[in-house]
DNA sequence: ACTAGATGTGACCATCGGTAACGTCTAACT
DNA sequence: AGTTAGACGTTACCGATGGTCACATCTAGT
């Protein structure tokens, strides 16, 4: 029999269920979306899913928070492929670089679905986007390094938005005009953003690439794979 | 008879009009915008304007040629401020955070028609939105910079790209929260940006800073007010 | 058997971008 | 003079889309 006798089993057989059927929502979202555009309509969505409108509104409040969920999704992903393309050891600069070449492979895969991440949230709407939910990790990671470093953590929070939006950006603008190999325009970003960051840290008397092969004590970005349930890679 | 040649004095008789008028219907777009969101409807517009819809549709094909028209505006207004702010004589750093301030100062005037500018173009609509219209500009004005330095001239697009998306997410996010003042936001963004540029300048061997008070040749920024012209694609 | 809670659908509403049809005014042409 | 071109303006309407309702069904726990 069943160990939980709460009050009622009949409530929560549901509560895992529900989950799994969530995140297939938002997979099919992000397939409609691949193929359709990020004007994709909820109907649209909802017939790649196999069901109708009603059923996907019972898990998503309105197409906002479905957006949100797809925004979380790719932000995970980007942010998975980033990190780990980061931690390679190799010179500060050069690891930049990586991150900033893997993050243009990974929006490579889903350009449209990018799109939908790069779109400011609609007025009136309190959810945030998928550009401020990178922002504010990303916020957090400058904000724990600058403190040990010792520089200004004021800073943190408007470079967190500055590198989003450039990544944003720059994104956006090499995968509609692909007017330079991707090796290539990660390398001009990249020495853009290690110029910015490592400038700033020199002008506070650290030297960012002194830590090059040893990965001490002053990397603040863990490894911080968001406990969100499921594995997202599963697709196609 | 009807003579077969264009006597069209009524023909030529409303050019002038229509150019005045459909600035007027840019302002009450603007003014609808200022009040109501970035998501204004077209009949909120017209309203404001003191017509119907269908005299707006007159003007302006649909709804994302009159997004431009705002863009455009809004393009015209924010690099009047900033160049004028780049423009005064002190040293190539202050310039730069003076240009920023400049820029936040004048997005802080008009707000929600700033956000318009940040909404990336619709899904399937070639009309650019104001975002490009200004990454356009910039990347020429590096492109030139670059060329007279001596750079690498493909850096230009990327480069114009992430400032203008940096400015732009930076600027959303200024705007919504302000946590900071405006010389505090300019201050780190102006650090940012001048590392960025100047890093990447004394890599390929050339010190920004040593062209402080005579601003001489390196000057590819003209004023050029556009709308006013009418004719906004006298240069590609 | 009964119930809770999820599943599912077709029909429907409200909003909004965009258009059609219709009519008026006025300066320029004959 | 009368005619004409081209703008002015409005009401009413269409079509797509976000979002909801009413109603029926299935299944596991009580």
């Amino acid at each position: 029999m069943a160990p939980n006798v709460k009050s009622d089993g009949r409530t929560t057989r549901w509560e895992n269920h529900r989950a799994t059927r969530r995140a297939e929502f938002v997979q099919a979202a992000v397939r409609a979306i691949d193929t359709l555009g990020p004007d994709a309509s909820v109907a649209d969505i909802a017939a790649e899913a196999g069901v109708s409108k009603p059923v996907l509104y019972r898990y998503f409040a309105d197409k906002s928070e479905l957006h949100a969920a797809v925004g979380a999704w790719g932000t995970d992903l980007v942010l998975e492929r980033v990190i780990a393309a980061v931690l390679v050891p190799a010179s500060a600069r050069d690891r930049v670089t990586a991150g900033v070449e893997a993050y243009l492979t990974t929006i490579a895969e889903h350009p449209q679905a990018f799109l939908l991440l790069t779109r400011q949230h609609a007025g009136g709407d309190p959810l945030a986007a998928g550009k401020d939910l990178i922002a504010t990790k990303l916020s957090r990671m400058l904000g724990d390094a600058l403190r040990l470093l010792g520089g200004d953590t004021g800073a943190a929070e408007p470079w967190a938005h500055a590198v989003v939006g450039l990544g944003s950006s720059v994104g956006q603008w090499w995968l509609e005009r692909r007017t330079m190999s991707r090796a290539a325009a990660a390398g001009y970003l990249g020495e853009f953003i290690w110029h910015a960051l490592s400038g700033a840290a020199a002008e506070h008397g650290v030297d960012l690439s002194a830590l090059d092969p040893e990965v001490g004590n002053v990397r603040p970005l863990r490894t911080e794979r968001t406990e969100r349930a499921g594995s997202k890679d599963a697709e196609q």
